[in-house]
DNA sequence: TCCACTACTTGATAATTATCAATTTCAGTC
DNA sequence: GACTGAAATTGATAATTATCAAGTAGTGGA
């Protein structure tokens, strides 16, 4: 993008440390900031009546609730840091002002909300369609690719926050590693080895689409 | 958006008419057409193995699969006609290009992107925190804002279909029909009454932000 | 290193949802 | 208007998931 503009929305935002377990804000808030992690980890969370769920863990260096900065409309979602965590806070309305002007940010911000929209397209099928140890699988599978490590792979958050983004209970999260086990799957604590990829994919009933 | 690009969109662009139960398109091909629902009814969904599960019913006048050609990735979900209708096709390469050049257009592009992918996160949140009968309570409340009318609303499609659309199977749909007797819904065919929306909208747990 | 606290696991039971089977209702056709 | 086939409903049962209740393991702080 243009030279002058990136200036204009670095010099107008800041970057800010965080620590672990703070709230950055709640469903229903005006969107004052498009959020950037640059270091650490963070939950975006919603709830419906007195539970809640997490809907996506966030990892560094991306940014998170795009789509109400875009259409200054309130945040549906709910953020807390899960580790110490730095953040740049864009304001929104200089961000809306950028996009406007500069078209090469404009079509960045659309391209990124199309590969979140299609993001959420599968998560929902993936709820719809299938049970629970499946979606396990399919989420070990997917971190697997994007880790591109050999046979093991390390899960990005707790296991409660794994279990509430996967859509089971914590107990049913244990119980779910341990079907897996059938299929070449072993855990210790946080470190997940697979010995046979091929088995479970079948298991887990990959999507047609890559990603 | 500017007159000349718009007339290019338009004539290069063409308008079909489909039968019922036909299929548009499938998982996996790649994006040819931006596709408008002028007139009918449309569905669009998707399959893990050899299930499959309904993502969402077009009504007209609203464009379907916006992000795939924005992306120029494979579809993620298949489309087939529910009723006679009139489709426009908007080649992907056309409607690409003519993004890329005229702002008002992308702007547009990216609003529409940003307004979908808070649905999909509202639709996501409602599978892994609502059960059943009270999806079906939430959508009866959604449908009767849209529709406007007083104490009725009709439901959109057939009624498997909505099983589908809700995440249940149809017999489940029933039952769920049957106990939302006890908050003031009846039913005759595919016209629902609704004689207190304040109990329903309890029975439901709305969300906290109003679409 | 011990302590205290929380996360995680395991087992038993309950709630929710799906499946299977049998009718009943509805819509379109002759 | 009867006939046919699909859609919808209803009931019985099975599968999946959640809840509740211990108990175990892990982690951070003094």
């Amino acid at each position: 993008m243009n030279e002058e503009e990136r200036e204009r929305i670095f010099s107008g935002s800041f970057l800010q440390v965080f620590p672990p377990q703070l709230v950055l804000f709640e469903v229903g808030q005006r969107a004052d900031f498009l959020h950037v992690l640059v270091d650490g980890l963070a939950e975006l969370y919603t709830s419906v009546g007195d539970r809640d769920t997490t809907m996506r863990i966030v990892q560094p260096v991306r940014s998170f609730i795009l789509a109400a900065v875009v259409t200054d409309l309130p945040y549906l979602m709910s953020a807390r840091t899960l580790e110490s965590s730095r953040v740049l806070l864009v304001p929104a309305a200089l961000m809306r002002e950028v996009v406007r002007k500069d078209t090469a940010l404009m079509e960045a911000t659309m391209r990124e909300l199309a590969f979140g929209y299609r993001d959420l397209v599968l998560a929902l099928a993936d709820m719809k369609l299938r049970q629970s140890a499946e979606r396990l699988a399919h989420f070990i599978l997917q971190q697997h690719d994007v880790q591109g490590l050999p046979e093991t792979t390390v899960l990005p958050a707790e296991k409660r926050v794994l279990a509430s983004l996967l859509g089971m209970t914590p107990e049913n999260l244990s119980r779910a590693f341990g079907l897996l086990g059938k299929q070449g799957v072993s855990l210790k604590g946080r470190m997940v080895r697979m010995s046979d990829r091929a088995m479970l994919e079948t298991f887990a009933r990959p999507d047609k689409v890559p990603r």
